[in-house]
Order: structure tokens, then sequence, then C-alpha cells
DNA sequence: ATCGACACTGATAATCATTTTCACTTTCAC
DNA sequence: GTGAAAGTGAAAATGATTATCAGTGTCGAT
């Protein structure tokens, strides 16, 4: 994992910006996540391993992380935003479980395809997009309908 | 428009809510509108014709509007949420410009089939989802134009 | 190694949109 | 007309994020 480490750390020093006991502690913690994470839930984990460090320091180096083009900030529905790694990565939408919360990433081109299209139609010039998909996934869904079939089966009784 | 205004009030005669002056009133300017606008905007109007209605009382009124199934509250990246009439109009969904705010509506089903496909290969049951297009509409791309080119006449002179 | 300029940190305060609280007022079924 | 219940507005609270500021740490130059 130290390479992005690596990117991180020389985007600092390019920026004139100093290589800190707290800037590293942080993007090591949010390089070692896989998933999407919130300013908030990044500041518990970082917050075990030291807990001096503030949850200000933790939204400045996430700052730092979108300028050195190493994590992207999403802003799904309600209120707090979420961070993902960035990287090489190619451009992707989310679909996200309503009920548990999990997110999974996917692309089409053919949707990127005609969204292109549609903006063309209008007479607008794209330059992004933000699409995300709402839903059960296949466990919750599962979940519901074995709470439901349990409901039934007392009224039914 | 007294129709919608009418469809408002039995809402909150179902539901034991009362008829008053400040809810109508709000009610009305919202209905007044024909694009998209913020509880800030909607109370600047109501402040014009009753300068004592509160902010707060937007606020409700706008919530109530959304449970009676006439207003629909979207929120476009940066903070404020902005409200629209519901009514009985289709799906549909938005392209912004990122430079004049100016929205327009629209609606494609072939990328609504494609999500119902994307959803359904990743194991989700798509409830519902947010399409939002951003880039320049025509004006603000000749206007963005026109800039560069007199930048250009000045460096080359 | 140490100096010092200047960036960094953390606590706290400030924002900003929205929601709660609360004491007072209005509505409406009787 | 009356009163219980809902509504109102002002002000305070909320929650995520950002700014302020006084003290601290980093790092290139010495």
């Amino acid at each position: 994992m130290p390479h992005k480490l690596r990117q991180f750390q020389q985007h600092l020093d390019r920026s004139g910006l100093k290589a800190t006991r707290q800037r590293e502690l942080i993007a090591r913690a949010f390089f070692a996540t896989n998933t999407h994470i919130s300013a908030e839930a990044l500041y518990r984990r970082v917050s075990g391993r030291d807990h001096r460090i503030g949850l200000v320091t933790v939204y400045r180096t996430l700052k730092l992380l979108k300028e050195a083009g190493l994590a992207h900030e999403r802003q799904f529905g309600e209120g707090r935003a979420l961070f993902e790694h960035a990287s090489s990565e190619r451009h992707h939408d989310h679909m996200i479980c309503t009920d548990c919360g999990k997110i999974t990433e996917f692309e089409n081109c053919e949707i990127e395809a005609l969204q292109e299209q549609v903006a063309r139609r209008l007479g607008f010039t794209l330059r992004y997009h933000k699409l995300e998909l709402y839903g059960f996934c296949r466990e919750c869904r599962a979940n519901s309908n074995r709470r439901a079939g349990r409901v039934r089966a007392v009224g039914a009784r």
C-alpha cells in the first residue's frame, strides 16, 4: 500500500506542504479502507491509533487527498459526504441499497452514450453527471420477504 | 390554479390538519411558480404579501405539500434543496447548467430501461434513481466562447 | 545539530440549511 | 361561542463542514 502513500507525499512536497505524522496516519487509514467512508468514520478509525488527532485534521487531510487526485468525494442523498479511492480507476456510477446502505459500483457505456445524446439534443455541453440507483440488495430483499412471510403467517393463524 | 390548492386543502382535512391563512398563502405562491424554487426564495415571495410569515412556516408547509404528493424535493449538488410541482406529471430527470444554474427537465426511457437492466444484473431491486447531467447551456457556452475570444484578441495585439 | 520561517494542529467558534422548542394564537367541531 | 388540539413565529438547536487563532512541528538553510 505504500505506493499511494508515496504519491500523497510527493503531492505535498510539490505543493510546498509538510509531511506530518497526522497526515500520514490519516492517509494510511484512508488507503486501508476498501469502501466508501465518511470523514467521521475515518476519524473514529484514526482515533483508535492516536486519540489526540482532531476531526478537523481529518477533513483537511481528505481535502488534500482530493487535491492530490487520490480521493473522490461523493454526496449520496442524506447529509454527509462519503470518500472513496480515486487512483486511476475509470469513471463509474453507484447502486445503493436503501436498507443496509451497501454501495456497489458499476459502469455502463450505453447509458453514458445516451446521456451525451440527451445533452446534445437539449443544446447543452455535457461536462459531468451523477447517476445513482437506489433499491434493495439481494440480502435485504430476502430479509424483507422473510419478515413479510412471518407477519402473514402470524396474521393467518 | 385553485385545483391544486383544493387538493392541498383536502389533504389537510383528511389528515386532521388545519387550513390556515399562512398555508394557503404559501401554497398559492408555490403553485404560482413554474420552476424549481428554494424554501428561502419562496419565503421571500410570500414575505412580499405578508411579512409576518416566518421562514419556518414555509419549510413546514413545503413538507406538507410533499406529504400531499404535490411537491418534490430535489437535492442538486451544493447545499440547499429545491422544490418543484409534483401533480401528476411523469417521472423526469434534470440537466443543470453549471454556469447560470438553469434547470431543464427531460425523460428518456432507453436510459430507464438500461438502469433496470444494470440493477437486475447486480442483484438489486431498483426502487428509484437520481440522474443529473451537468454542463453548459447554449447561452453560457456562447458567452464563454465570446469571453475566450476577447482574451485571445487582447493577448494577441 | 539548531534555527527560524512558515505551515500545521486542535479547540473552539462560525456557517448554513433545516428542524425543534416553546409560549402564545388560531382553527373548527361541537 | 368554546375549548381542545393544531398552528405560528422567534429563537435556540442541530449536524456537517469550514474558519479562526494561538501554540506546535517541520524542514531547508546554516
